[in-house]
RNA sequence: GGGCGAUUAGCUCAGUGGGAGAGCGCCUCGUUCACACCGAGGAGGUCGCAGGUUCGAAACCUGCAUCGCCCACCA
């Protein structure tokens, strides 16, 4: 258990004044919070009572040989301050966290190891071995990215934590397999796959990496059968040519219409082959004649489906041409497209060789060229299981964020194929049929030991089991925990909504019969400062541990929270590349794919990421101002049983009252926010509250009230702080721990901010007596005032120590109502308040005059709506300048001026635009006409 | 090729019909009293281009240009 608080009392030790230093230093927050809140168990709910919603989420389970990156940081900081904010307002909030095993991916990184340090390949080990090293594998490097995860500080339930591969899982995996066989949804096909020679697998559409690849096209001339007329046919790939089944062209096409229907003779195979008319053809690329390869090329094998040509396979699984290739059997694919080039040259039927570029397939794992091949493949019929899912996004049970999101799914959904899901690898499901000695074919859950049977080698596609997450974490199929089902929002890239959202909602409609979640939310995507996709292959990548190293783990999540508006891709800027330039980087990716960047960043570590450097400033200032208003508690507040109270409302002046004010529709902006997902304008609004109004104004007012003294202005100081902290919490968990708990707090307050709650009522009160009592609002107005009385100090370059009085000329207008500035009888500024402000902007006096006594001679002069400011000088005034200055704001009101009268002198606009519109230009042409005439006026009084 | 999105200050981005905004950067001034990871003041934009709708367009429509992403992939 952590070491409870000392609630007894609430002492000024030095640990809360004088231990803190200037600088806020994250790391030592970091690691003693993190601890603590997980030995505490914070992150584990209560269940959720009879009637009420939980909040749930069940975290895209990351590889387990992976490093966090900045999309999966972005995306935990998005888990995080929702969870926190759900559990901070009492909702029973679970997050079940967990690893892939990633079977593909995994598998090549213990291949590759493997070979790196003993020289063997897992045929060397067999099987089992290999299993075994991938397991420990998995044990040694499964950790790191969920290290990462708490580093940022994500409160997931760690007790739950599941792996795609445990137990329960597989047995999940096994039970949707053989519902779906015996119910004749899983079948086993001939069909043309994607073949990746390194890992020895079919792969999927998303481990294909399009490159684009300088090659040539090949124009080779097949002679037609009892003609001496040729076909010239272009292709990138001699050496498919020996698998050749058919010439096809486009059945409008003259130049070929007489041919239709008759024959080629397959050079070097002398084989017949039929030429055949489709409408895939495009006339206008190449000759319009295409030679149909249906083994070995996606389309070619459309065709051929389409016209019952043969299959004939010529490349072998050990990308080798096999003995149907004849002559040219055990080649290589490089081997044979020069052979057959060669051949073809030698018999005068190579019509041209063009240089061509085009991009080609290559294993995202291995970087193998991807070679389609006809295989024996396990599939999953989707027609019928796909409909349910694109009825239920239709008729919105799921919720996209943003909405366009779902077309994407939709388009896939009603265009649905059927899926491949064997896979030629160890590392994974294995499936679960066997053979018997007689051709018979099972399926079973348990291990079928009979002798003569055996096991199908192949294992499932990883997305099979990741199909199944939200459930099978949450007890699938042996007792779900319906209280926590269906979770409430999946956090996602939009890259895998077909391959994996689309899926957990498929299996999940069909095996719980309900939906997964409620919601999907798609975050951006992070680009890098050119705006180009950031991945570590492209030598892109920023490590995110890297920055809470440099920045703490509140500063990286902040920063990125902040940037995270909807689901527009966001860039990601880094000075160092900036500073190599656009094309520099690009002419780097271009060539030197994979290799990271030569970046070099000779100036502070802090400033390389401006979009980080922001928000650890942003940090340091809460630390400071909370260290400001901890040094001045005094010591009877510490002694107070209940520590710091909220100060009774009348009592407070103007200022205390708009702090207060502020706090409350902050809170409730920021509940809005996060209501609809929008964090980057949430911690805009925390950003502007705590830095802008709490720091900027409400504690250097604070100061005066301090040193006089003022007891309730302190208590009122740490009650907004620690409102503050609340609203902080969910992105920045652990500066707003560090200071919350510094505060003078009741004796029974709870021991961790995290389960605090969110704000009181108390916190929240001062909104409604604004709604009451609008005088709150004239702080904004004395803003305005004491901005413009800076500038005139500014604009007449007084030093600091130089005290100039100022006069206000006022109409009496603007003085009824705000009874919080003026004396109520007699119309003066109230002396208290006035006493502060010249204290506050540093002025010998402050005047408020009737608007037609006469003004000062050389002076420098500003105006605001219903008010004149004047700053006197004793000495000579920068006549020429000064008149530029008003000239130029004249020049400005007069541009304004005129837009205003061409409107209100338009009928068209005064008959059809809103009387509102139109009352509203006219109070400002009057207040425009005004403000000119007061311009006018100081022009003629400086000359 | 199809679909989606973007184009607003030097940079990153808000702003979905009625007087162009924020943060960072830049310039000037200021370090005894929370913070130089700071404070005060200031400069800076024909809202990608061309049409159209409207009394009125950064916003809505059309076209074009540039960029990005997703899907399909050109023999």
């Amino acid at each position: 258990m952590p070491e409870p608080r000392d609630q007894s009392q609430n002492v000024p030790s030095p640990d809360n004044q004088f231990s803190m230093p200037t600088a806020f230093d994250p790391h030592p927050v970091e690691a003693k919070w993190y601890a603590i809140w997980q030995e505490a168990g914070y992150f584990q709910p209560r269940a959720p009572r009879e009637g009420e919603t939980p909040f749930v989420i069940a975290i895209p389970p990351p590889n387990v040989t992976g490093v966090l990156h900045l999309g999966h940081a972005l995306q935990h900081s998005i888990h995080d301050c929702l969870l926190r904010y759900h559990r901070m307002k009492g909702e029973p909030t679970l997050c079940v966290p967990g690893t892939d095993h990633a079977s593909i991916g995994t598998q090549v990184k213990v291949e590759q190891h493997l070979f790196a340090t003993e020289g063997k390949t897992r045929h060397d080990l067999g099987r089992e071995e290999f299993l075994r090293r991938s397991w420990e594998w998995k044990d040694k490097y499964g950790r790191t990215i969920i290290e990462q995860m708490k580093s940022l500080g994500c409160s997931y339930d760690w007790s739950r934590e599941r792996f795609t591969m445990d137990g329960g899982y597989s047995r999940a995996v096994l039970t949707v397999f053989k519902e779906w066989f015996d119910k004749g949804l899983i079948y086993r096909g001939l069909r043309l796959v994607n073949w990746s020679p390194g890992a020895h697998s079919t792969v999927s559409d998303l481990e294909i990496e399009f490159r684009d690849v300088q090659s040539h096209l090949w124009h080779f001339k097949y002679p037609v059968k009892d003609s001496d007329r040729f076909i010239i046919v272009a292709t990138t790939r001699p050496e498919t040519m020996l698998g050749d089944t058919g010439v096809a062209v486009h059945p409008d096409d003259e130049r070929y219409r007489d041919l239709i229907g008759q024959s080629v003779i397959l050079p070097l195979m002398n084989r017949e082959i039929p030429i055949v008319a489709d409408h895939f053809v495009d006339k206008e690329f190449g000759t319009g004649a295409v030679k149909v390869t249906p083994a070995h090329d996606p389309n070619d094998y459309e065709i051929g489906q389409r016209h019952g040509l043969p299959m004939i396979s010529v490349i072998g699984f050990d990308a080798k041409m096999t003995e149907a290739a004849g002559a040219y059997a055990g080649l290589s694919r490089e081997e044979a497209r020069l052979s057959v080039v060669r051949d073809l040259q030698a018999q005068n039927l190579v019509e041209k060789i063009e240089p061509y570029s085009h991009s080609v397939g290559h294993c995202s794992r291995t970087g193998v060229v991807i070679e389609p091949l006809l295989s024996e493949q396990w599939f999953v019929a989707m027609k019928d299981l796909a409909r349910p899912v694109a009825d239920a996004i239709r008729m919105n049970r799921v919720h996209y964020h943003p909405a366009r999101a779902a077309e994407t799914s939709l388009v896939w959904l009603d265009n649905i194929r059927d899926w491949c899901i064997s896979r030629q690898l160890w590392w994974g499901h294995r499936i679960p049929i066997y053979y018997g000695p007689h051709g018979e074919i099972k399926c079973s859950l348990e291990p079928i030991t009979e002798p003569g049977w055996t096991q199908d080698e192949d294992v499932l596609d990883t997305w099979f089991s990741s199909a199944l997450w939200p459930f099978a974490v949450l007890g699938w199929p042996d007792n779900l925990e319906r209280e926590w089902y269906p979770t409430s929002v999946l956090i996602t890239g939009r890259d895998i909504l077909n391959l994996w959202v689309s899926r957990m909602i498929l299996t999940s409609l069909h095996f719980v019969d309900d939906i997964p979640f409620y919601d999907v939310l798609v975050h951006p995507t992070v680009q890098d400062v050119f705006g180009l996709r950031m991945s570590k292959s492209l030598g892109t990548g920023i490590d995110p541990m890297a920055l809470i190293e440099t920045y703490g783990a509140d500063a990286t999540r902040f920063g990125l929270l902040q940037l995270a508006g909807g689901a527009q891709d966001v860039r990601f800027v880094d000075q160092a590349e900036a500073a190599l330039g656009e094309e520099a980087v690009r002419r780097w990716v271009k060539e030197q794919n994979g290799k990271p960047l030569p970046l070099t960043w000779d100036g502070k570590p802090t400033e390389r990421y401006p979009q980080m450097q922001s928000a650890r400033n942003f940090a340091n200032k809460i630390w400071n101002a909370s260290r400001f208003v901890l040094s001045n508690v005094p010591e009877e507040i510490w002694n107070k049983p209940n520590g710091a109270q909220w100060p009774d409302w009348d009592s407070l002046d103007i200022v205390g009252q708009w702090i207060w004010t502020s706090l409350g529709t902050t809170t409730v902006q920021v509940e809005l926010l996060l209501d609809s997902y929008k964090f980057g304008e949430a911690a805009t609004e925390l950003y502007k509250f705590i830095w802008g109004d709490f720091c900027d104004w409400f504690i250097e007012w604070a100061k005066l009230k301090f040193r006089e003294g003022e007891t309730q202005y302190v208590e009122l100081a740490v009650c907004v702080l620690e409102g503050a902290m609340r609203l902080l919490h969910p992105f920045m968990p652990f500066l707003s721990e560090e200071i919350w708990q510094k505060l003078p707090k009741t004796a029974n307050a709870p021991t961790s901010l995290s389960i605090a709650g969110w704000l009181t009522q108390d916190a929240r009160v001062s909104a409604r007596n604004y709604m009451n009592d609008p005088s709150t609002a004239d702080f904004l107005y004395i803003q305005d005032i004491i901005r413009t009385i800076r500038s005139l100090r500014a604009e007449a370059k007084l030093a600091h120590s130089q005290k100039p009085v100022i006069v206000m000329f006022m109409l009496d207008e603007q003085k009824e109502g705000r009874f919080g500035l003026w004396e109520e009888e007699t119309f003066h500024i109230h002396p208290k308040l006035k006493q502060n402000l010249l204290q506050f902007v540093n002025l010998a006096d402050l005047q408020v005059m009737p608007i037609d006594a006469p003004r000062p001679q050389n002076a420098l002069s500003a105006s605001l709506p219903g008010v004149e400011i004047y700053l006197p000088l004793e000495g000579l005034i920068d006549v020429p300048r000064e008149t530029a200055r008003l000239q130029k704001e004249l020049d400005e009101r007069s541009a304004d001026l005129q837009r205003v009268e061409a409107k209100l002198s338009n009928p068209q606009f005064t008959d059809k635009a809103p009387s509102a519109v139109v009352a509203k230009e006219e109070a400002k042409r009057a207040e425009i006409t005004a403000a000119m005439e007061k311009l006018r006026e100081r022009l003629a009084a400086l000359n």
